[in-house]
Parts: C-alpha cells; sequence; structure tokens
DNA sequence: AAAGGAGTTCAAGTTTTTTTGAACAACTTG
DNA sequence: CAAGTTGTTCAAAAAAACTTGAACTCCTTT
C-alpha cells in the first residue's frame, strides 16, 4: 500500500532523467563550483536541485547525476553547511528531501561565512604569531624589516576585514531588487 | 672582474638563507595562495619577495625555497600574469630581477581581473548557450521550467558583474589611505 | 663559432584532492 | 526482533593538480 503511494509520487512529481538543457545547467555550475575551490560534486548537484521545481531525496539525486552515495551524502552535507541547499521534510515519508537556495544574497553569504571568514580568523592567528617571533628577533636591521611586514599584513587583513560586510551588502541590494522576476 | 664584481654584490645585499620570521611569512602566503585557488609555488615565491627589500633573480628564489627551475619559471611568470610582482632589470647584469606588488589594490584588481573577469564572461556564453537549448525545447512544461532557470542566472549574472567593479574600488579607497604607513 | 648563462617547456613523477563502495549505525515496519 | 530503508563514515582507488628536471632556445662572451 505504501510503496504503491510512493511510486506513484514518484512518477508523477519526477522526472527519472535530465533533459538536455538540465545537463547544460549541471555542468554550468560544476565548472563554477570548481573555480571557487569546491569539489565538481556539489556543483553537481546544486545544479540539479537547481533545475527541478519539486524537491528530490538523496537516491534521486544519486541515480540522477550516477554519482555514488558517499559523494550524495557528502556533498549534501556540505551544501547545507554553506546554506545553498534547505532540507524538506515531506510527511508519510522518511526520506529527506532537498531543495535549492536561489536567493544570490544567501549563497554569497553563506559562501563568505565558511570560505571568507575562517580565512580572516586563522590570518589574525598568524600575525599574532609573527609578532611573536618578531620580539624575539635579534638582529637590528632584520627585526625592522619584519616590522614593516607585519604593518602592511595588518593593514591588509584590516581592509579584507571591512570588504565582507560591503560584499553582502552590495549583492543582497541587488538580489531584493531583481526578485520579483525570479520569485 | 665581472665575477668579482658580482660575488660582492650578491654578499652584501642579499642574505643567501631565510630567517625565522621570513619562513613563517612565507608559509601564511602559502595557506593563503591555496585558499584562492593558486598553486602553493605562487604563494611561496611571492611571500619570498614580499619579506626582501632588494630584488631577486629567478635563482636566489631557487636557492631560497628549494625549489625546481620549473616551479620558480612558471610560477613567476604566473605571479606576473597576475600583477603580483614586477620584473627589475638591473644593466651590469643580464638576469631579470624580481619584487612584490605590495599595493593591495593592484593584487586585488590584478586578481579580479585574471581570475574573475574571465569566469564572467565564459558565463556569459554559457548562458548563450542555454538559451540555445532552450528554444530547441519541446516540451511546454520544460521550457517553461527552463526559461524561469535562466532568468535567474541572468540576474545573478548581471550582479556579479555589477560587484567587481566595487570590490575594487572599495579596496583601493582603503589602500590609499593607509599608504602612508607602508611607502 | 664554441662555451656558458638565463629562462622556457613539457613529459613523467609526486602529491593532494575527490570519489567510491562496503561496512556500519539508526530507525521503521511487519 | 528480523528484515528493510535511510543515511554516515572512512580506507582504498581514481582523478586532478602540482613539481621536477632534462632537453631546448636564445643570448652573450671569448
Amino acid at each position: 500500500m505504501v510503496r504503491i503511494f510512493n511510486e506513484s509520487k514518484s512518477l508523477s512529481s519526477t522526472t527519472k532523467f535530465l533533459v538536455e538543457w538540465e545537463s547544460a545547467i549541471i555542468d554550468l555550475f560544476l565548472n563554477a563550483s570548481q573555480s571557487f575551490g569546491l569539489p565538481k560534486s556539489l556543483g553537481q548537484i546544486y545544479g540539479l536541485l537547481f533545475c527541478r521545481d519539486e524537491s528530490l531525496s538523496m537516491i534521486d539525486i544519486m541515480e540522477l547525476l550516477s554519482i555514488s552515495k558517499g559523494s550524495a551524502s557528502q556533498g549534501l552535507r556540505a551544501l547545507k553547511q554553506l546554506g545553498a541547499v534547505n532540507s524538506v521534510f515531506a510527511r508519510d515519508d522518511r526520506k529527506e528531501r532537498f531543495v535549492a537556495e536561489i536567493r544570490l544574497r544567501k549563497l554569497v553569504s553563506g559562501f563568505l561565512r565558511e570560505q571568507g571568514e575562517p580565512h580572516l580568523e586563522k590570518g589574525l592567528a598568524r600575525l599574532e604569531n609573527l609578532r611573536d617571533l618578531l620580539d624575539d628577533e635579534e638582529d637590528f636591521e632584520s627585526a625592522n624589516r619584519g616590522q614593516r611586514r607585519e604593518n602592511i599584513l595588518s593593514g591588509w587583513h584590516r581592509q579584507m576585514s571591512r570588504l565582507l560586510p560591503w560584499v553582502k551588502m552590495i549583492v543582497g541590494k541587488s538580489d531584493r531588487l531583481s526578485k520579483k522576476s525570479s520569485e
């Protein structure tokens, strides 16, 4: 009984193959993903969800993209972490289902939060470490040169820290304006 | 005669080993390089040049970093391409010598020019290709869904294109303000 | 024009990253 | 609670990226 229900639902709502333009979009995201330094599979999975109106289960994704369970599981976890996909839980169904986040503002801020901010923090720790090393430097010339470099790096760090909020703001603003056409 | 001159010059101006804080900075750039999706050796080379006041030849770089001729050559080419290092030609010397570009504005705009803009152009080409595929789509439902996706992607493309000039501007502005401390 | 230095190229080797799939854990159902 | 489903983990395999070094080009010097 339940089985019949599930099958009929799948047939009615989820096309079990990719049409040509969907493959093109998936390939587009695959490339984009790599240029952002993320694994290909993240791009593929996101691209697939981006194409579909209905939510997909992990198994749908594995089958449509011909990727392994492991890739699908890890890819979806990373995408959730980035805020690029959201889970949907349908009652009557034990499976978790996924949809793509299509608000650019959310995508960008998730990316900056997960990829940008950690690097800035790590950079701060490294600068502190550098200051410690400079305190121990005996040679005056060298210590002086190191100090000048430390100043430059501190300045860069400050400027990059200031940049991130602006990026979020600029993308966010345009996003809200263009929302009418996509939602 | 010439040999003696060159040797004495090298000894007086270029320390033939790395001090501790220099290694720390080189390591910092090595990591930064990777998080920007660039090869490690680019970061190492840039980091070394960043530390030194005097220009270095390719051979100096190979020796100080213990990297191969090939890496040094390719790394320096990529860094020049990015605008992150500049060549200096000393007369009396056939070797090309290099110095690091330390103006953040230049570094950021070079990076965006070489990494950001090409991706935006490629994206535009892909969008055109996508439109062609959609024109050929027979199924009405599918074509309609594809059209909605194409609209979203076009919007994103527009917004990202607008973002780049802002980033250059924001970093450029702060850079000019903090210039007094580094130059 | 031979010898030598500076720099480039690229096929082969090395390292790093990504993907796979089998084993496992957690839950439901009959 | 045995059997079935969903999803995670991680060691090993595969793929991708990076580095090396020998061969080569182009200059300059003797």
